[in-house]
DNA sequence: TGTACATCAGTGAACGCGCGTTCACTGATGTAC
DNA sequence: TGTACATCAGTGAACGCGCGTTCACTGATGTAC
């Protein structure tokens, strides 16, 4: 994006990570984080296991390379929805929408969404970057939040206290961002992540009922609420 | 519990059971899934590794007893809340202590919780014996539900439609389950399991809010929705 | 109470497999004069 | 345009490790007469 790739090495040192990260993708999507292994993906692209080590520092690297391209590809999805469905839109339609997009996202790539929010690595510790990646992702529900009308909690309330918490943590990474939008933001997130996970990891099936029936009985509850 | 271990070597085979069901949770707890060994189980045991094979017929038979007895126990910890506040208690408190007792459940052992309701092992098959146990868990809220006023969705709504696909699932498993009643049930599943999942994988880390006192917020919206 | 037999726990070697990572080295591609 | 050098991709051997599982076998514990 920055820049243009001059040489023919660099295109060709880009097209060899994409090949490789589009590999430990699929590694991952079917045998999970674990079946991630780079000797294997060599061997896949008719190259040595350390041959790999010209692009990637170790396999941990390549894990959070992975990781990162998960969260920006969520992030943009999100993004996009947001751009499409500008301020005229309604908040509530645009939250709808978005809920509808995380699933949709989440659905076609189960084991990607799973690695953001799933079980963590057991043994992997993600970079700091990654921070600011997770909270991209919920930028735009907060704009949306923002623009419904707020009513603050009872004083005195669990609410109110929660808030109080909130507001204190989100002034310093976001200094327009209050405690009752961030609380709401909170609140959309555990939930579409109860239902999606749920539904992701096959906890639903053979229940005989339709999931995305009951996703947007929630976001109707979420609304209303 | 069903008649008594008579002779020395049951109840030495039994010990030697739970001593290498001990190690593999202190396994999972440490490295996940992945990390469950029977070598590694063995070594520490001053056993060899094949010697584990008279105890149980695979590592995945290993992993399976491990889940039903989580599972259990969780049930049983949830019966225990329910037989403790009986009938009289009022459902709303009932809910809340179930609530709270599977949250401090996942919170004292969040391996075991993940190993029930977080990512699938990969490659791993559950038998059928777990779906009644997972069931069971949920059960005593279904109890506490039924004892709330239900009132009906209003007809051709998506609750009622969602409420409709449920009832003819439930009745084959349980006569005496309806709908509204389900889908209650349902809905406090999918929310608490979000609040838990994510703090149990440390999302809310560093987040300076108590996510006990989140919980306890949506245990209200919970009872007054 | 003592002997003969069956049952079972555990051993140790073996099979076949895979992993991440380091390292010295060969060849090819690019760059500078 | 041609040559000399630097950069980089990739190889193959090696290190050390661990895994699940099978199998023939040794010893100890229990059981039946």
């Amino acid at each position: 994006m920055v820049g243009q790739p001059v040489s023919r090495r660099e295109r060709y040192r880009a097209e060899t990570r994409e090949e490789a990260k589009g590999i430990a993708l699929r590694q991952l999507a079917e045998g999970g984080t674990g079946a991630v292994s780079l000797n294997a993906i060599g061997k896949e692209m008719g190259i040595t296991g350390p041959a790999l080590y010209r692009y990637f520092a170790s396999r941990d690297a390549l894990l959070t390379e992975i990781i990162i391209d998960a969260y920006s590809d969520l992030a943009a999805a999100t993004e996009v929805v947001a751009a499409r469905q500008g301020d005229d839109v309604a908040p509530q339609e645009r939250l709808r929408a978005l809920a509808e997009v995380i699933r949709a996202w989440a659905l076609t790539q189960p084991h990607r969404y799973l690695l953001l929010y799933g079980t963590p690595v057991p043994g992997y510790v993600a970079p700091d970057d990654t921070v600011p990646l997770a909270r991209r992702v919920l930028v735009p529900f907060l704009d949306a939040l923002s623009a419904l009308p707020v009513m603050g909690a009872i004083p005195g309330s669990r609410l109110a206290v929660l808030e109080a918490q909130l507001a204190t943590w989100v002034r310093a990474t976001d200094p327009h961002m209050v405690g009752p939008v961030f609380r709401r933001g909170l609140v959309w997130w555990t939930r579409l992540h109860g239902l999606i996970s749920l539904e992701v990891e096959g906890h639903f099936a053979s229940m005989g009922f339709d999931p995305a029936l009951l996703y947007d009985t929630e976001i109707d509850a979420l609304l209303d609420g």
